[in-house]
DNA sequence: CCGTCCGATTTGTGATCACAAATTTCGTTG
DNA sequence: CAACGAAATTTGTGATCACAAATCGGACGG
């Protein structure tokens, strides 16, 4: 384990809550409030909040209080023309160096994606199709790149619910999986990076057509309440629930 | 004014001193020394440098202290095609939305930079192309991407000082700039593009080959050691020197 | 002269306290 | 009954304290 300190288990608690969309765009969060839900001090709360409002995870209104962005078609479809170009680009650069191993794993998490969806398992979809696009953007060997791309789905992460179930039942999506891991074996990076914007494209239009339907008005924001826990071993904080 | 926390004060601080070339890759800086050079408690230092951490601006060592990363080749080159690509797509929004007055502004940004660079004022060359560049940007009217663009610029600010004088007085930079003019005038998304992304090449390409001939070691570490300022008015913080 | 160990110091992390500014509450008035 | 305003509460910010882990500085032994 790389770094144990609470700022970092808050930030990923925070992260871990916000792209599996447990909080609405637009709700509003206090300091006191998180810490209170995981049991620590204010500290290492301020300092997680900090990055994420850094990384546009958040909201800091100019006052007080910090909000989950609100879901704008203008904000989508910035942040869909951003992904396209970096993930793009880290696909066609994984696509000249993966080897068969790689390319191996790529196909094993492709697989995963069709038994979960087969069985309408959203949540377990879901976390593999991250594994599935962090691991291809890893292959290609950039830290930096990576880094920025996972700011980028940070931010996508509380609108990426709205794919489900609809649009994830359209038939393009496993094709293009398989299209990836085609256009890998023959390395042709040109044939990958365009399966990969088409697929970014498709997704992110499609949510911010939602958001243009919902008149750029966020979700209703659930008030929100927690669990205390003080557990003994504080391995992993965790919301309890959200409601 | 929007922000006037310390935290933010600070930070503007530490990015200005890193994007002037005040600290050198790989020095290594202590929280107490920035709050005692800045006179400020440590709070709002490790906020601020928790910030800068999470951009890439600061290393973190496993176990302790910040430094700024090495210049390596790879990493060089890592942040050329991500600029490439994100200042490429800024540009060719900027292009197809730009209007008269927004051109003559970058236009007036120009001449300033070639007076500069006749006197040969390089601290003022570097401020008027970095305004050049994100009154660019700011054409296209896209926050989330300016401010990843932001922070690829706070990643290449410590070395970019690297290209004057030598690199600055080759003939091409000139051009550059009035090739995106009359490209914007145009209306020539694609044709500013290009030039965007060849300036941004040949600049990071020149300095990645500079670190390859360093042997991919950093510049000599100056030691540090600040004046204090405990001031009445502390309306900026900056550090007096760092020698 | 070089490597190693142990005590002293330095350094980042987290909790707690203090405070001013913003928000909310609620009584009063027109 | 709506609108205003003052008191009470909430909330983010910064400073300070405490502590464990890491680093540094010599003393010692080879």
């Amino acid at each position: 384990m790389s770094d144990t300190s609470l700022r970092t288990q808050v930030y990923d608690s925070l992260r871990q809550a916000l792209t599996t969309g447990r909080f609405a765009p637009g709700q509003k969060l206090t300091f006191r409030f998180i810490a209170g839900a995981l049991g620590v001090s204010l500290t290492p709360v301020r300092e997680a909040l900090g990055r994420l409002v850094a990384e546009g995870a958040f909201e800091m209104q100019p006052n007080r209080s910090v909000r989950v962005p609100l879901m704008t078609r203008a904000r989508i479809e910035e942040l869909r023309d951003i992904r396209k170009s970096l993930e793009g680009l880290a696909t066609a650069k994984a696509a000249m160096v993966a080897d068969k191993r790689q390319i191996a794993e790529l196909r094993r998490i492709a697989l995963a994606i069709a038994t979960a969806r087969s069985h309408g398992d959203d949540a377990t979809d879901r976390q593999h199709v991250r594994e599935f696009h962090f691991s291809l953007y890893g292959i290609a060997g950039q830290p930096i790149l990576l880094r920025v791309i996972e700011g980028l789905w940070l931010q996508t992460g509380p609108y990426m619910n709205l794919l489900y179930p609809d649009f994830i039942n359209r038939p393009h999506g496993p094709q293009t999986r398989a299209r990836i891991i085609r256009a890998m074996q023959a390395r042709d990076a040109v044939a990958a990076r365009r399966e990969i914007e088409n697929d970014i494209d498709r997704a992110l239009s499609y949510i911010a057509e939602l958001a243009d339907d919902a008149g750029n008005i966020a979700p209703a924001a659930p008030k929100a309440g927690v669990g205390r826990r003080r557990g003994t071993a504080m391995t992993s904080l965790q919301f309890d629930y959200v409601q």
